[in-house]
DNA sequence: CACAATAGTGTATAAAATACACTATCTAAA
DNA sequence: TTTAGATAGTGTATTTTATACACTATTGTG
């Protein structure tokens, strides 16, 4: 079976840049190892085509599930890249999405599909197909000037944290050091933590208090235009 | 001539969100009768199908030109939406730019082409097609958000201007007043406005000193990190 | 039991944002 | 030619917010 239409039409396709936190606070992206041409054997973004009865975000979430095996993500669009050029097959628009995972969380659900997988360094990436190297740059930009005002860093978090932790996201992802007295000063103005009465576990120093982010409370100070600069 | 393909493929479009303020500082939107079906007679957004052979944004200023005359434009890209059944034809995912033009300006190059355009305020815009007042609330937040960090609202005034016709563009975008002297002093410790010798003409009033945007020293400035909140 | 590791806490200073009211200049109308 | 109306232009005091900075507390390990 074939379609055909009167014009040419580019060809339309999502492509997903997910991050995570690793272990030691490091921020990752996952790639997959492409195993058809173009570019077969190179590493690169999540992503295919779209089908023309889903929306573009219900395409970047099937592709990021049967890619990767990743359910429950914070999935934002980014930007829509139409260079002509940019697939050397044919003309290829795609529309690029950001995602947050919870690293922890996920290790569960990781492993089945996704042998092809892999998390990779934000600084040491392998080479990329496509375009997926400029994707990644503007997904950076992107994420760096969205902490900033918007409390997304959760999502990349366990449930339940310690303001240690969120200090060392936010240090990692906007690549400078902070202050842990006036971090704390502002995060705790904002309201947007609930105090658990929880501590760490099993680490060999006094443990630390476990927060957890109220999203409820966030919907209702973000209606009323309240602001979440860091 | 036809084109096959071996799986169905989402139409591929561009919408225009194009700003402008009049001569009372009173923001308005371009728009176009549509005189084919569907929504024959409705007022829309400019724009149309992207073809193979160009980017998105040469796309977008082609339509721009065709349809309503207007050529030198600040333009962005905006976002890209993808719901399935946005166009009763068929599928068709279009992505959305926004643009700032000058009206003093431009009221010289209209007129020619533009027969089926009107500019119409922003709060007063009559039903219009798909769905672009969707598409139309979205641009308005944008520039909304976009003018507190960025200087782009130069782009909608004259090359001369004076800082009380700056004063009014933002309080018209923003949609709040804002005070005269700390908004003198705010903006001129930004740096970017050359004061000339030049003062306002047939006013009824005393004339204000003219002042003009330095687009040099905002890219110097921009590359050093500096930032121009309002 | 002391050492290593990180959690947790407050205050003083500097910088930035805000609130606020009068004089200056020009045109037009009396 | 004088006056009224309209908008331009200007500085300071106060409040709020951001920053800089160092010690004590708690826990596990050797």
């Amino acid at each position: 079976m074939t379609y055909t239409y009167k014009f040419p039409r580019p060809n339309l396709s999502v492509d997903c840049v997910v991050f995570g936190l690793d272990e030691e606070n490091l921020l990752k992206i996952m790639l997959i190892q492409r195993n058809l041409p173009p570019f077969k054997g190179q590493w690169a973004l999540p992503g295919g085509f779209v089908r023309v009865g889903e929306t573009l975000e219900e395409a970047a979430l099937r592709e990021l599930r049967e890619e990767t095996g990743i359910a429950k993500v914070f999935l934002e669009q980014m930007y829509t890249f139409g260079e002509v050029n940019r697939d050397p097959r044919e003309r290829v628009v795609t529309v690029a999405y950001y995602a947050l995972i919870n690293l922890w969380e996920y290790q569960i659900q990781a492993a089945t599909d996704a042998r092809d997988a892999g998390w990779f360094l934000v600084n040491q990436l392998p080479p990329l197909a496509f375009d997926h190297d400029k994707i990644v740059q503007v997904a950076l930009n992107r994420l760096k000037g969205k902490v900033r005002y918007e409390p997304i860093g959760f999502e990349l978090l366990p449930k339940k944290f310690t303001l240690s932790q969120l200090q060392k996201l936010y240090e990692t992802v906007l690549d400078q050091q902070l202050d842990k007295r006036n971090f704390r000063k502002k995060i705790l103005k904002m309201n947007l933590l609930v105090e658990l009465e929880e501590f760490q576990k099993d680490v060999s120093h006094r443990a630390g208090r476990l927060y957890q982010f109220d999203e409820q409370k966030y919907l209702q100070l973000k209606e009323k235009g309240f602001n979440f600069e860091i």
